[in-house]
DNA sequence: GTCTATATGTTGATAGAC
DNA sequence: GTCTATCAACATATAGAC
């Protein structure tokens, strides 16, 4: 019987997405079993403490970003590929303009509270920052630290920007730039 | 007697730097009366609710920005503006890396609050936007908008990598590819 | 205007029946 | 494994003496 519950799955969806749009400290644990389904008591049986349950969507945020980086990092060229990273944004851009970055929002929460969950916030930007070098490592370029930064900052850029004005074109516009940028490498 | 005293002023300050350490869900009144040495139930004659510290901290950190902003707007050309803002970032690169900025940080905060607190998100952007943007039209560019975008994503993007990193020397190196950035216009 | 004491509500966490 | 009931701590906010 325990065998075939997903309790702790939809627990985890339900943390994923409040969080998203509320933040970790806003969102209660009311808030994340009322959503998932599951009574208040039984989530102590999934997970120790609320720290514990960050812990898991951090982790859930930066496999599913590195999931998505290898889904780009097809055999081919390194600008091919931070080419093809950059179809991703438009398509959540409504996504991204009403709760920010996955990444960047809980980077920049996380970084603002004890340890260890500041912690994560290294974590979770070091997925974008050392795909993005050895892409441009692999176009020969000696300044690929600098290039990362650049990139990165602008994907970061563009959510908080585009997540204060609740405007999904200000996505639209910097992956344009971006893009433009990357392909006169 | 009462004109002499000081402690909304103290209140204001206190609970400026809390924010920016802690953010403002998890700065605590009882925090910022402590720190300031304000009685706790003493705050309250002073502010209706925690929110409405929130606010008087949007307005002071508004203002803030739109001082340093004059201050770069000295009867010069916009482009030399531009660069004189870029001045600042290095001068309290620590702070950056350490606290994020005071701007971004509580704009990406608060975008993920109720009503009213969300509106203040686009409010504090705007600042840097509306002068950014008013800099590349005094510059005749016709794409005034989107430079103004990708000069505060630069802005906002090595700010949140900074604080991640709790590395100054990104603010550094973001800096000085935004100038020359600049200076090749 | 100032401060102590406390009301009121919420939250993370636990006890213990089933 | 599951769920109800509840504890203990903490946070915002108020009452009321000075």
């Amino acid at each position: 019987m325990p065998r075939t519950s997903d309790k702790r799955e939809r627990l985890i969806r339900s943390a994923d997405r409040l969080i998203l749009s509320q933040g970790f400290k806003q969102t209660t644990l009311s808030d994340i079993a009322a959503d998932s389904g599951v009574p208040l008591g039984n989530v102590y049986y999934y997970f120790k403490t609320k720290e514990d349950i960050c812990k898991t969507i951090v982790d859930t945020r930066i496999e599913a970003m590195q999931a998505l980086l290898e889904q780009c990092s097809q055999p081919d060229e390194p600008k091919a590929r931070l080419l093809r990273f950059l179809d991703y944004p438009p398509t959540i851009k409504h996504d991204l303009s009403q709760d920010g970055c996955p990444i960047g929002t809980l980077c920049y929460e996380l970084s603002r509270h004890e340890r260890p969950l500041n912690e994560s916030s290294q974590r979770l930007i070091h997925v974008l920052l050392d795909w993005s070098k050895a892409q441009f490592q692999a176009m020969g370029r000696p300044d690929a630290e600098a290039m990362a930064l650049q990139f990165v900052s602008n994907l970061q850029g563009m959510s908080l920007i585009a997540n204060a004005l609740e405007d999904p074109n200000v996505i639209e516009q910097m992956v344009q730039r971006t893009r433009s940028w990357i392909e006169s490498l």
